[in-house]
DNA sequence: AATGAATGAGAATTCATTCAT
DNA sequence: AATGAATGAATTCTCATTCAT
């Protein structure tokens, strides 16, 4: 049964699913393997350890969202707020996709304190996130104000993402973003 | 050998420490029992399991938001900008208190999809989280409005702890709450 | 089930069977456990990791030494070849005791360049037991010679050893203990 | 993509090397195909199994000693103390070869109870060491003993290689060596 | 011949929980 | 009430081995 059943960017595609949904704590290597149709051991062929699939998940999802929701900022043909639609689109999608959540959100908060080298990279990510905003925002805002705007977007958005995901209802979420757009009109 | 060493609310209130600072999954009932100075198995005279324990937890911090922080939207004596100040001082000490971190929002994303006991008190919390709010902002907006008002001030609150959690820099979380009150003035 | 069925003591003196017929890194937990009885969580409650408790087998051993096979190299009212008879009846006893080998030379030898940690104990053992022999050999021997007479004793009791479990024959072990003794009369 | 990498020869003094630094069971198959430059499946063309392989490394020790070491005891035209000198000359030589340590020594005391399959070409490795030694020590001393100067003599050797690899010193050896030259002038 | 993927049986270790004292 | 021992299931990770290409 050998020959190719897996590859690296699927294993980190399932993981991601398991991780929105069950945390990384909760997590297990055979949760993982299970998803990909194959056994424990198998993983390790790709990743060394969990905390290593790990990371590949959190830069996987960073380079995602650069190739998709971050690079809508730079979009020259477009004004503030069709930029901005674009990129609330594009994050819709991807928090809404396949199962839900906010990876980066939900695991930064679970394990920022507990597992060290998950920090750097998390904040790395939400860097990116506040510099894309800030990008769109400047076109209509003075410096230091698109600089808070950003940064109170997106506190606005994930915590509308946390309670979309306690209360199962997306509409917070949704919500969220068109107040987003809204700051640009 | 018997003379009380510890009580139920001591052991809640030694759990929330460690809960926040390592999240639901992460914390072992050793870890609860070493911060309140006994051994594992004395925690089981008081909870009968980690979930029981955790159930409580939940609780007692809803409680004590209610006495302690929501309270303050009926404060008869006051004007809302004042209430709003009043409430937001409360709880930036709670998130702030011995070890920081929003115990609720965090184990809520963490445990909602996995623990389905959690989910209903967590909800609840947030539900009167965001009565208390409503209940200040319709003193000076429309009701439907002041429900919206609410709504976002509680994402944008989460997400600003989120930040100051992820960044280890609690100014986003104090920003937060500065436009909280100033949406009242 | 709980109260008492093991002790660190009985772990240990388990331990010191297994590894001795297994070697170190064929043994597992499970066979010590087995070996008392336990399971092997319970092992854990009392060494934290395989190699603590290996590490406390190496102290038990080496002190075991000290306290009954060294010792007889002090013994002020007997002459050098009696003292040394003394030394050598005691680890023949051990050394073929319940389950036969030699523990600190086997562990020696198979873990000394991969576990730095033991090393050192290790070491301390061998130097003890030269210096037990350079002691006897004084009273017969100027410094040097009876410096090099206890290194060569040892080489040649360990070498022995060795011979004699390859072969499955004790006599290996016992005429290099008899002519130990010869070199001083 | 043929093209022979490797070959039996190649990999038997690859896993020398590692059995030798790592003992028998603390050595992995992929340890060996890595100092192989080749992966683990690919051993398995070579050998059956991490036994088989075992068992190959300890017959080609063994012939390489008879034919490099064990000969000398055979050289018509020498006294027996140089026989003895050249004899141990190359031993010395192997045992701090590129790796040093002695694999049959270390694997025999490891393997002689565990792994019977090891224990009968180990045991004829000493065997012929013996009667080589014997057949020298027969030039100056009588029958039995010459015999007894045999085994006496390994067992020195081998313990003294015990306490250099413990003590990281191989002057244990060196001296041990000399004294066995010295038996014979 | 060599690869690289996959297997599956364990390995060490952790941990919630139970229970006699 | 508290302890400390024991449990046993689960978890991460390892490794010899197999096999299609």
């Amino acid at each position: 049964m050998p020959t190719q059943k897996i590859s690296r960017e699927f294993i980190i595609n399932q993981a991601i699913k398991i991780f929105k949904r069950k945390s990384y704590h909760n997590t297990t290597m055979a949760d993982i393997a299970d998803a990909c149709g194959v056994l424990k051991g198998s993983i390790y062929h790709y990743f060394q350890s969990k905390e290593v699939l790990m990371k590949a998940v959190i830069e996987h999802v960073h380079q995602y969202f650069k190739d998709n929701v971050f690079i809508h900022a730079q979009n020259g043909k477009l004004g503030a707020s069709q930029k901005m639609e674009q990129l609330v689109d594009m994050a819709e999608n991807l928090f809404f996709g396949p199962e839900g959540g906010d990876i980066l959100g939900n695991v930064g908060i679970e394990t920022a304190h507990v597992i060290p080298e998950f920090r750097e990279p998390i904040r790395q990510f939400f860097t990116d996130y506040m510099s894309a905003l800030e990008t769109i925002f400047k076109e209509k805002y003075p410096g230091e104000m698109a600089k808070e705007l950003a940064v109170q977007s997106i506190s606005e958005v994930e915590g509308a993402l946390m309670l979309s995901r306690i209360f199962g209802d997306r509409q917070y979420f949704i919500d969220a973003n068109r107040r987003l757009i809204e700051k640009l009109n």
